[in-house]
DNA sequence: GCAAAAGTGTTATCGCTACACCCATGT
DNA sequence: ACATGGGTGTAGCGATAACACTTTTGC
């Protein structure tokens, strides 16, 4: 930072109060998920938001938001990224808040049932969001705005599924995205053309009887694929 | 924001200080600019370093990044975007400052040469930026990746040439962003495909002799041709 | 008249799209 | 035996990439 501030005025900045939100995704096979948090303290105490917290004197936001995904998920080790900033003057009703809102994403299968509940916390669809204080709505919207361009051209929806998924479950989870079906020769010929899964000689049966073999996400083979100079892009 | 932080533990909750620091990115014909400026106040005064500020209590974050620029550009309505936030908790050396980084694009021509004089301010070729103070060199090249990366698929170029510019002149720009020279054919075949610029009967004569003729972004066209369905991709 | 940049078309290749049937298995 | 989802190949089309020469004009 470089202003017209003299070093006299550093001091006389009014301070502010910084929280972090985050907007908690995961896949159910059906659809894409949003957790949402019953509120349990005033105002608006009972109604539904996403989690978030101050952040805390030592940690700095990123930290503060993995320690809130801890605390309300039970998981550590979460793919979380930074959305935006919201201070508008008037969001929060008591104090001037703003807030730094993360997205986070998680495998349901993996998901501490006991700290869910201790939270108060629900999935939701995110074709069905429901009423959420403040501007917890804008910061959903972006949210999935963000997610589904992300999807387009970076490795993260096997960050929504099981360390080992089948091509279909793959599939699904971008015809959420897209809100369109997908041809599945087209889709599993280009997925396969990265080279960047490892098959392995299980199946998966839950689906089918057949059942569909398993695949897993090969992070050094996708650091090739494109340090070779391609582009992942679905 | 939802937590477990009682009303009570509200008014505990230590409070920041919280800026917002301006990556400025110019284009002169030869290669993409970034606007940097001399330090004024301690610690570090003379060194080198974005231009920020301290929000104003009566800002939200974006009107604060725009007044910073608005006041050492001299100019209005400028495109401009939040990058991320900064806020490690040893990142300037004094209080806790979080920041805000925001990236913008101006016309350089448009550039109010007074204002810049009077803040100390000097273009640098964003290949050869020099040392910065705090963590002001990662912003830059935060900002300079994400500009590369949105380049490509938003019209956004557009922000850094006047309103009549040429299509080489344009091709120049992404040529320094792909750091990589484009054939002329077929960038003129590609983004004349798209059907969003308006050829003026003007022309530029400022590069060659036989001048080049100016075309204008319309903006309207551009959202007509996404409404169609198709992608902008460079 | 020459140097320097603007402007223009065609071809070959590659990638994407569209499309239909057999396979494996649990019930 | 049948219902269900998994898995496979090809042909046509459209987009991209590679390529060289003519035009204009200031000097």
């Amino acid at each position: 930072m470089n202003t017209t501030n003299t070093s006299a005025e550093y001091i006389k900045q009014e301070k502010i109060l910084v929280a972090v939100d985050c907007i908690i995704f995961g896949f159910d096979s059906e659809s894409i998920k949003l957790l949402l948090f019953k509120r349990r303290v005033e105002p608006l105490k009972g109604s539904l938001s996403l989690i978030g917290s101050f952040i805390k004197n030592d940690l700095n936001l990123n930290d503060s938001a993995k320690l809130v995904l801890e605390e309300s998920t039970g998981l550590k080790d979460i793919f979380l990224k930074e959305l935006r900033t919201y201070s508008n003057l008037d969001r929060d009703p008591g104090n001037r808040v703003i807030s730094v809102a993360h997205y986070a994403l998680i495998r349901i299968n993996e998901l501490d049932i006991k700290n869910v509940e201790e939270y108060d916390a629900h999935w939701f669809d995110f074709n069905d969001i429901p009423n959420l204080i403040f501007d917890h709505r804008q910061m959903v919207d972006d949210a999935i705005h963000r997610l589904r361009d992300e999807a387009r051209r970076e490795p993260i929806c096997f960050k929504l599924l099981p360390e080992e998924f089948t091509i279909p479950q793959l599939q699904s989870i971008y015809e959420c995205f897209y809100q369109k079906n997908l041809d599945s020769r087209n889709f599993r010929k280009k997925i396969l053309s990265f080279n960047i899964l490892n098959k392995t000689e299980k199946k998966d049966k839950t689906a089918s009887k057949k059942g569909a073999f398993l695949y897993v996400y090969d992070k050094e083979k996708f650091d090739d694929f494109i340090a070779k100079g391609n582009r992942f892009q679905l």
